[in-house]
DNA sequence: AAATAGAGTTTACATTAGTAAACGATTATT
DNA sequence: AATAATCGTTTACTAATGTAAACTCTATTT
């Protein structure tokens, strides 16, 4: 199963060149330029950079079309998204997911799709709910360990 | 209202030290020091040093106890988790915010009370619901552009 | 064929982050 | 009082990031 380079850190301004890519599936240096020169005011020089780090790390593959490169991503939007955004709950006692989420959607609109399918996902998480979530934080860095139930 | 360095930008190092602070509302460089001694095999100097630059950044407060200082956090965890998480629906199409939301809930363990508790959310938020999200991604970055609905 | 433009590669340079030793001022020990 | 242990501050040094100029081919235009 691909889990290629699935942990590679890809950096705030990376990614802005990898949406371009994802969203166009296969596009020329001169394209990521053009579409991102308005955006991010960047110069021709500093997406080129990126784009070389980013083949350079494997995110993106390049195929030689003539003289130039076609570039094309090596991982999945969907995978990058999942992968940055496990580093918040790497950030928080297990306890807290439930909160941080709630928080999310609190903070984001969402269309009626969304939210039917969410309540979808619920309640197929209900057979696998836990009574209580356990912590997972080393001690000290979180103050489960202090209230425990029925005590 | 308080929005005392939502956006300033804590390091995962940072973090490690942070957590301790919020988990012991008031500690002394010592305490932080011995607790993360363990997980992060850092050497004192590295914790100092942590220290140090989130009191300059406006994290941590200190307050002169005798010849120590007591820290204690000057922004809250859940802000700061907030503010974090948010960076994640910077990177993607408000589209795929429902999308995001549906594979973390997939990809972790929540209580029955967790989920009850995101299900009366998602209720409430069917009052505030669209019928579609709209995409706020620059052009080429992402490809809403291109489906346009009933056309 | 010579000159020019375009594409990728190298080099560059400042800032942030990770990690830590050295230093200076105090306080606690001997 | 002299010495050792502390605690915070300074300094240090590497790697990662952001940003970009310079350079080298190669292809296109004149």
């Amino acid at each position: 199963m691909s889990t290629i380079a699935v942990d590679l850190h890809i950096t705030d301004a990376e990614w802005e060149v990898m949406r371009v890519v994802w969203a166009n599936t296969q596009v020329t240096s001169k394209e990521v330029i053009s579409t991102l020169e308005g955006k991010m005011d960047w110069k021709q020089a500093t997406t080129k950079t990126l784009l070389g780090r980013l083949v350079e790390k494997g995110a993106l593959n390049t195929e030689q079309e003539g003289r130039k490169y076609i570039y094309s991503a090596n991982i999945e939007e969907k995978e990058a998204v999942r992968s940055f955004s496990n580093d918040i709950f790497d950030r928080i006692c297990r306890k807290n997911v439930g909160n941080v989420i709630e928080s999310i959607i609190k903070d984001h609109t969402l269309s009626f799709d969304d939210i039917q399918r969410l309540e979808e996902i619920l309640e197929m998480k209900k057979a696998f709910a836990v009574e209580e979530v356990d912590c997972q934080c080393a001690e000290g860095q979180c103050d489960c360990h202090l209230h425990h139930h029925g005590e």
